[in-house]
DNA sequence: CTCTTCTCGTTCGATATCGAACGATAATAC
DNA sequence: GTATTATCGTTCGATATCGAACGAGAAGAG
């Protein structure tokens, strides 16, 4: 099918990302495997481990990649962009939140998404108030509208998520799905400790 | 850097992890299984697929906190934030590149790469020059002091790559890599055909 | 040759995001 | 009680990033 087929070398590290709009723009691809140039270039002599490299940087290839593909296909038409549509999936699966767990569950910092909650909020999306009890606290919660949007909205998203992994077996999914949280509870042993 | 990342919220199952009230910043964790979670609310006569949500947004998880990890523990010392280190990562390996596939490869829209090289060629680590041949071109190369800054810096960055994902087995990290590269190419396919 | 069309890299304006600083509120110490 | 310390959400300024628009250069049609 005309794609440069020989892609997605066997270890492709630089992450690409489309350029979105045009379309026409980035599509090229590395035609070489990134192995070979490695070997041929610098780092010969240089102890470096290859597998590692190879995973790390495919994980950030495929999410830059799975997010554009998202923005594009699904979010862009909803007039959402990533981070606010998880803030609203947040609060679709959780139900009312605190900010400050919202912004953690969200993956963005807390000043991220107090802008974010000021867009949904006018767009009566979610709902803000004070907690009576802790009135340092704000309680989110999704209006009528927005658990209408999300619940439209995710069903889709989960099939296009389905269609992107199933190529993979139950198991190859399981795995790949353990490892990236084995490598999270590494990071987070090391990173603990210190602060 | 140091953003207070949580994470994107995925079905964290096993993690647990709650760090006690204490934690200033954003560690804290959901305290409950998302599946249980998922169970009890929304997704439950949805036809959601759990299994194909929590790898995507694990690897969006891991995505971000792997970034952020580097970011702290080693690039903000360079004085590099992550695009401008993958950006003389590139050129590292494969050479000289001309400034349209160099974005391709470091994954980031030509425009941002615009910036990132005026801000490294302030710094005197990358060159740029008109390839004469093509007037169009413009090709860009490591100096001297960037090739040495790379040089230095990649091995220890390789090794920490090495160190975060120490615990999987050379199967178990073979098998994730592959497994995240059959997304990638699937991801392409769908992609390309529409544009 | 001239005109049109295409392809580069850069510039520009808009937006997302972060960290730090801030005011409000709560908890603790004395 | 009052003072101090800690925690919350918001505001603010700085920066990264993108897409669209632009100008320079190249390629093709006639």
């Amino acid at each position: 099918m005309t794609k440069q087929r020989g892609e997605v070398p066997s270890a492709s590290i630089g992450s690409k990302r489309t350029t979105g709009g045009g379309g026409k723009s980035g599509r090229t691809r590395s035609k070489k495997p990134l192995a070979e140039v490695l070997g041929e270039q610098r780092v010969a002599g240089l102890r470096i481990n290859l597998e590692s490299m190879a995973l790390v940087s495919n994980i950030h290839r495929a999410s830059t990649t799975i997010r554009d593909h998202f923005e594009r296909s699904m979010l862009t038409e909803a007039g959402l962009h990533w981070s606010a549509f998880v803030a609203l999936w947040c609060l679709w699966i959780y139900g009312e939140l605190e900010t400050r767990r919202l912004a953690v569950e969200a993956g963005v910092a807390k000043s991220t998404l107090s802008g974010i909650l000021n867009t949904l909020e006018a767009r009566k999306l979610v709902r803000r108030r004070v907690n009576e009890a802790e009135r340092r606290l704000v309680i989110v919660n999704l209006t009528a509208a927005g658990a209408a949007l999300i619940s439209t909205l995710f069903p889709r998203f989960n099939a296009e998520e389905t269609r992107i992994v199933a190529r993979l077996s139950h198991a190859e999914m399981r795995a790949a799905t353990d490892a990236i949280r084995t490598i999270l509870a590494t990071i987070a042993e090391i990173d603990e400790p210190a602060g």
